[in-house]
DNA sequence: CAGCTGCCTTGAGACACATCAAGGCTCAGC
DNA sequence: GCTGAGCCTTGATGTGTCTCAAGGCAGCTG
């Protein structure tokens, strides 16, 4: 954003320890000395402008990555053309745990706006986490969090109807920015109806029509990607299977 | 099933070093060093007989679980009754991964045979895995394809059609069961119509007519929970979108 | 400012899957 | 062998979402 900013990927001197975003990020719960070994491991930062890709799926995996600033979307594709996103990550979200399993990524991660990740050398991080036991451990329910999370995305994408899965969607994002200092009741959106309607299986009509919706049942004021959440609680009983 | 070898549960001697899922459960690619060290670690056994559940949801976490013997599904569910089967385990493969995050369980796991499973005490395997490099990169392998397996689901719900969804269950379950040294053709499915849909997101009269359908179009040969599989191939084709 | 381009909105009609309902199969227990 | 419970199948009907199509808005470029 600020391109006054905008100097060599590698010429910024990063440290986990002095980072604002260490209480959600990886670091939580190190203690100092933890810490200054973490600041070693995460020596570089790269940018991400909008639209590009961080990896695609294939490419070898080396490095997991934090965001720091901006946002990202994940998508996986098989063979034939299908496209699924499988995520939405903002600042202190891991990137890349998929490409563990491989050793090559499986997924895509695209910046949806000028984004900045810090690059944590995977082969590094196990090293000093079979050293650190609190730092093993956090990143071990890390992963295990993710796997809950998608656990969710799956009840969502099986079982609820397209009025509750932008429900539970919207309140998830807002509960994600308001951990991050932001309000929960104003938000832009960063990305297209057409990924919010590949994340929550739906087609981007289909988006727009519910949020026509919730506009008219007065739970929202949206204009283009501004919206505004009028009625939370309302979303929340919505998302409950409140009227079926 | 052979009810005869029924005794206590802790009196079996166990051994990932003589145990023949070795090359399929978390020893995958450990040397002699680390397997006996990882005999010592799983030493005892549970038997669940079917329909019992190994763990709850909110359980507290204390021990991951490698199946043995036996079949399993896992299931969330939300606040309201809403339920999802989110996966379904057979001999090698891990139960547990999603109590890490908040030494909670998350999902119940519930025997859909009599089955038996080797316990991992978690805190040890920690340990354990900071002196191994080895079983240390095979824990996050195991987890990252956790991860990787949940978003192919995604994909799966959020883009496939009834039909393709359930030919997709099909082939994975029959690639699993061959790794396994079963036939990839004939199968007995352990679950029911009903616990089929909810995996796939469907009503079970969904799923049944998906199956008399693949029987009409020579697909299959199902009759009750006996499925024979005669268009392997044809089976791949839908799966990629070969009718659309 | 005109004229794009990308994204979003809205309507009409089609279709896949859900729902409701009835009946059949299989196996265990008496 | 009969009976009942659990599970599965199949038909008729309903509906939520998709598809196809047209048009609108915002932001960029020349």
């Amino acid at each position: 954003m600020t391109d006054s900013l905008r100097v060599k990927p590698e010429a910024f001197k990063v440290a986990c320890s002095s980072c604002n975003l260490r209480e959600l990020c990886l670091p939580v719960g190190l203690g100092r000395n933890d810490l200054d070994r973490l600041d070693d491991l995460v020596a570089t930062r790269k940018t991400v402008a909008r639209g590009d890709t961080l990896f695609h799926s294939g490419d070898p995996f080396q490095s997991l990555y934090a965001v720091r600033t901006g946002f990202f979307k994940t998508c996986v594709s098989s063979e034939d053309g299908r496209d699924q996103v499988t995520g939405f990550q903002m600042a202190g979200e891991l990137l890349g745990l998929d490409g563990i399993s491989n050793d090559r990524h499986s997924c895509d991660a695209v910046a949806l706006e000028d984004s900045q990740v810090c690059v944590i050398p995977y082969s590094q991080l196990e090293d000093l986490s079979r050293e650190f036991t609190d730092l093993q451990h956090q990143f071990h329910k890390i992963m295990s969090r993710e796997i809950v999370r998608d656990h969710g995305v799956m009840l969502l994408l099986g079982s609820m109807r397209a009025e509750e899965r932008l429900a539970a969607f919207l309140l998830n994002l807002t509960q994600r920015l308001e951990a991050r200092g932001f309000s929960a009741s104003s938000l832009i959106l960063r990305m297209t109806r057409e990924e919010i309607g590949s994340y929550l299986g739906l087609k981007l009509e289909t988006v727009s029509r519910t949020f026509s919706k919730f506009q008219e049942d007065g739970f929202l004021e949206v204009k283009q990607r501004h919206i505004r959440i009028v009625d939370q609680a309302g979303l929340q009983q919505l998302v409950n299977g409140a009227n079926c």
